[in-house]
RNA sequence: GGGCUUGUAGCUCAGCUGGUUAGAGCGCGCGCUUGAUAAGCGUGAGGUCGUAAGUUCAAAUCUUACCAGGCCCA
């Protein structure tokens, strides 16, 4: 027989078939399956499913209704989709209703600009109207990210979510805050906040700009009256400021932890204020320096002092008896240790104006250091700040005023002025008015900490801390960084002067200031919101809700609104609450299982929503949180658009699929700062290839899988029966990793498995039985039913993460419904088996010890294929007789292999780690099959089918006679 | 500046309470295969474990400082 004519029986292998694309092109099929999902309802067949199974709840933390998400968003819904899909597949009932924050600054913002791009001003519109601008506003938006979040694969209950502007929800804020009421926490008290005299109102932090402005900067005497260190009698304190007309509301001085310098002036230069014979204390670092600024040309060193000598010594004020002032400033200054003192500018002194600084005002409250208004919100000094009355500091249109001339005036004639200058420094700003702006303090309320809950005995930072102690935290020490945070946060003020808010809808009686808490009046208010929303407030007249008992003309209505803190804080009253929420939401419940947020939301929300529970529940509303990091570009920078590094989730699904996303959040360590950038995207679509082609691989194996081929499973060999061994270990490991949200780990137990297990072992050896096996050989039935049961629980298992690509394969397999509403398969514990597992160790050992071998004879030109080798392995009786059973050469994908109980020859392919193994490569003897590829002996002795190995020639031989069939 | 936190191969991650030559997968190089083929298999090269001191018989693992990041405050 000549090589010349071979017949081709390619025809007659098995060859995997499928329709399962090996390129997913995600971004045109994900949506064809949203739609499909959208077409079955899925979940609303989730949550009929589930019913009456025991809760999973995962409360959704709101993102805010202004813009488009972006990639933090896209991370954290995204784990709470893998989580929440997860659980359900676990066998919980794992409802999802997504909510959006939608009152708030940002907001208001927007329509401001609008307004102003319009030429118009915000103060000429009616509040109403502003309202239902601000509301359509966030109403666009939750749309937007709705479409955004379904869009990555999120399923939940979009056509229901929560939102903090509806009515119902508005109602039960302020119902929440009423009982902040109840329990006598809400009080009314003040704070500083940055004002702009020329809007006369508050801005908040991001309404700042900072801009360069020239200030006069004075360097002012406080003598000092009472002292017990020797030093410090007679001396003067000097301390150094840039607002001249705050120190008729000075009321004591703050030094650092450093030296003290006590000099005497003995020689002044021209111009010079200091006076020879005057002794100064300063900061000793700032000595020199201070010479210079105050043109003292001589002095002496009479001291050096600790900042502890500086304890309990008090100055007066320079204006003290002072004519006119009527003794307004006779009070005492005390001197007092200041954290925030530094020796960057200055004397090492500091002036403190409680009313007029951050950290003056809690310095103030440390030590109980009473003070006045000062500064009216026009700017001017208050009638009580004698001899200044009515000058003032900036003016409306955000011009200097008189107030610093007449302070400074003040100063020299009280001989209290040291020096004077002008230095440029970045001042803060009106974003708007362009106007400088000034620390002032304003009534606001606030939620006390550290008083005692009326009726119970104790205090909301104590339940709190209970709380927290009471939670579980992923990761761990999430713990210590909100009890740190509780345990030292101040009172909370909840009050904003703003007009996108749900009101805290209080009446103060005129004459007391006292709160009028009477329910029926708040029941009439909070049954208003129910109706109309918080707009009721505005719109009806003040009488309506006080009834008759009360005079309208007797109260003031508060307008200011509630922090959106405190709204998000209260969701769980509108949303989990089924008593509370209308049964809106019945699948719900209170406490929720599960908040899932990134590490800020320490400060936030979760701190937010615990005290809210603590102070209106008695607990935390939630049992578990977990929290992620934040995303950084490629080198673990900050994302930013200015540096351009920014990685936009529409990009990604657009381009990419959102699965790829979806895979890169389960991938990385979340709990973490995680990295995204292209080559991260890159090597996540490469993660999803093996995914991909091993369920493809399956897919194609299975073709026509008809149950009737089903085995057994006691009748398969041992390699099957080992997978069911390693699907038995996965499961568990799936099970207890979803368990702790450790879905780094379940995915790499995964990966692992897809990898290691089958493509390189399993699927590898068992290609030669599933192409060229009869179909009905007991071991290509044993392969499907196996490879079948493969793919049942990888498919389950990839679906909480993969849940576009695990679908299509579901589908593709011809499954009805969604894989999406099954349940991870239960493996029978019948399959585990540790003496099978440590068996197959040493037999891939023996096995990594052959290929090893080839590979080497490959180098050496002596082999191509495996199937051209024929394997000499050398190793001890017992080893031979501990893998009875085994056919190595099947294994090990050898046309034929022998097992040797001689000496290891010298020349044999051994591996280090391991022992007692040697292997010398022979070529494999005989022809090649030209259907199975084998090199066999009694190849070339089948007449009738020269080309073929025995195995081969009867599976022909059957088919040609029509004799096949699965279930013979 | 303060609180919390991170820094292990090009990348994503393991390395438990300190103990033999620091692991995996991906990527990369090389080879095989051409019946998972824009795939599959094998194999190889990559790490002074951020830097520097210290504790210890012994440190990626503990302590301190520093450098570079991150979140939250100031």
């Amino acid at each position: 027989m000549t090589t010349d004519h071979k017949t081709d029986y390619r025809s007659t292998v098995f060859l995997p078939q499928t329709d399962f694309p090996m390129r997913g092109g995600l971004p045109e099929k994900e949506p064809e399956i949203l739609a499909r999902w959208k077409e079955i309802d899925l979940h609303a067949a989730l949550r009929a499913q589930a019913e009456g199974r025991e809760r999973f709840v995962l409360h959704d933390g709101p993102p805010y209704a202004n813009g488009s998400i972006h990639i933090g968003h896209a991370l954290n819904k995204i784990l709470k989709d893998v989580i929440v899909r997860g659980h359900q597949m676990l066998g919980f009932d794992a409802p999802y209703v997504p909510g959006w924050d939608c009152h708030g600054l940002p907001i208001e913002w927007k329509i401001e600009e609008q307004y102003r791009a319009k030429g118009l001003d915000k103060d000429d519109v009616p509040v109403l109207q502003f309202r239902a601008e601000c509301r359509a506003f966030a109403a666009h938006w939750k749309d937007v990210q709705s479409g955004e979040f379904q869009r990555l694969g999120v399923i939940g209950d979009w056509d229901h979510p929560y939102m903090t502007m509806t009515k119902k929800a508005e109602a039960q804020i302020l119902r929440e805050l009423y009982k902040f009421v109840d329990n006598g926490l809400l009080y009314k008290g003040v704070k500083p906040v940055m004002w702009s005299v020329v809007e006369k109102t508050a801005l908040a932090e991001a309404e700042i700009e900072y801009q360069d402005h020239t200030s006069t900067t004075l360097w002012i005497a406080f003598p000092i009256i009472k002292t017990e260190t020797a030093a410090l009698k007679d001396a003067k304190v000097v301390i150094w400021t840039t607002t001249p007309w705050t120190i008729p509301a000075n009321r004591a001085i703050a030094y650092g932890d450093f030296d003290y310098t006590v000099l005497r002036v003995d020689g002044v230069g021209e111009n010079a204020l200091a006076h020879i014979g005057d002794i100064l204390v300063v900061a000793d670092n700032l000595y020199e320096t201070f010479l210079d600024d105050s043109k003292i040309t001589e002095a002496t060193k009479l001291a050096t002092l600790k900042a502890d000598n500086l304890k309990g010594t008090i100055a007066a004020h320079p204006f003290r008896g002072r004519d006119g002032s009527e003794g307004a400033f006779d009070y005492d200054v005390p001197l007092y240790r200041g954290a925030f003192v530094t020796l960057d500018a200055g004397t090492g002194f500091v002036h403190i104006a409680p009313g007029h600084g951050e950290d003056d005002f809690n310095l103030g409250k440390e030590y109980g250091i009473a003070f006045d208004e000062t500064v009216g919100d026009d700017g001017r000094y208050l009638p009580n700040v004698k001899g200044f009355a009515g000058l003032c500091v900036y003016t409306a249109d955000g011009k200097t005023g008189d107030a610093n001339g007449a302070v400074i005036r003040a100063l020299i004639e009280k001989e209290a002025l040291l020096a004077k200058r002008n230095i440029k420094h970045a001042y803060p700003h009106s974003w708007r008015s362009k106007a400088p702006l000034i620390f002032r303090t304003t009534p606001q309320w606030f939620i006390a900490m550290d008083k005692k809950i009326e009726g119970q005995n104790k205090t909301l930072r104590e339940v709190a801390l209970d709380a927290i102690a009471k939670t579980e935290w992923f990761p761990a020490i999430g713990e210590n960084r909100i009890r740190g945070m509780v345990e030292s946060r101040p009172d909370w003020c909840i009050s904003r002067q703003r007009a996108w808010g749900v009101p805290i809808a209080l009446f103060l009686h005129k004459e007391t200031g006292a709160i009028l808490r009477d329910k029926e009046v708040m029941n009439r208010v909070a049954a208003a919101f129910d109706e109309d929303g918080a707009d009721a407030w505005y719109a009806r007249p003040a009488q309506d809700f006080l009834g008759n008992s009360y005079r309208a003309d007797d109260y003031t209505q508060v307008f200011d609104v509630v922090d959106v803190w405190f709204e998000s804080g209260s969701t769980h009253a509108f949303c989990l609450n089924t008593a509370l929420n209308g049964n809106e939401w019945p699948t719900l419940s209170l406490p929720a299982t599960l908040y899932l947020e990134g590490s800020d939301q320490h400060r936030g929300w979760f701190q937010s929503s615990l005290l809210e529970g603590c102070g209106t529940l008695g607990h935390a509303p939630f049992e578990k949180v977990l929290t992620h990091g934040f995303t950084l570009d490629e080198q673990g920078r900050k994302m930013s658009k200015s540096l351009g590094n920014t990685v936009a989730p529409q990009d990604v699904y657009n381009k990419m699929g959102a699965d790829i996303l979806r895979l890169w959040v389960v991938s990385s360590d979340f709990t973490e700062d995680q990295r995204i950038g292209p080559d991260i995207l890159k090597q996540t679509s490469d993660l999803y290839r093996r995914f991909r082609n091993t369920l493809r691989y399956l897919l194609g194996a299975l073709s026509e899988f008809d149950e009737a081929e089903r085995l057994d499973t006691k009748a398969m060999p041992e390699l099957e029966r080992w997978i069911l061994h390693r699907l038995h270990t996965v499961d568990s490991i799936v099970r207890t990793d979803m368990a702790r949200f450790d879905l780094g780990h379940l995915l790499m137990t995964l990966h692992n498995f897809c990898n290691a297990d089958l493509s390189a072992l399993y699927f590898d050896i068992r290609k030669d039985s599933l192409y060229c096996d009869d179909k009905d050989s007991i071991r290509r039935r044993a392969t499907r039913t196996v490879m079948d049961l493969i793919f049942n629980h990888l498919v389950v298992w990839l679906a909480p993460i993969l849940c576009f690509t695990a679908e299509e394969a579901w589908v593709t397999r011809g499954r009805q419904g969604s894989v999406h509403l099954q349940n991870v398969p239960t493996v029978p514990d019948s399959w585990k088996n540790d003496a099978l597992a440590k068996k197959w160790e040493l037999i891939r050992a023996v096995r990594r010890v052959v290929t090893g071998a080839m590979e080497l004879a490959r180098k050496e030109k002596k082999i191509g294929a495996p199937l051209q080798a024929h394997p000499h392995v050398y190793g001890s009786k017992e080893l031979w007789a501990s893998l009875e059973g085994v056919d190595l050469a099947e294994i090990a994908i050898c046309s034929a292999l022998s097992l040797h109980e001689d000496q290891i020859p010298d020349q044999a392919f051994r591996l280090d780690d391991v022992a007692g193994v040697g292997v010398m490569i022979d070529l494999a003897e005989g022809k090649k099959c030209e259907r199975c590829w084998q090199i066999l002996p009694e190849v070339g002795s089948h007449a009738d089918h020269p080309d073929l190995c025995t195995r081969c020639r009867r599976v022909v031989t059957r088919r040609q006679e029509g004799g096949t069939s699965a279930s013979s």
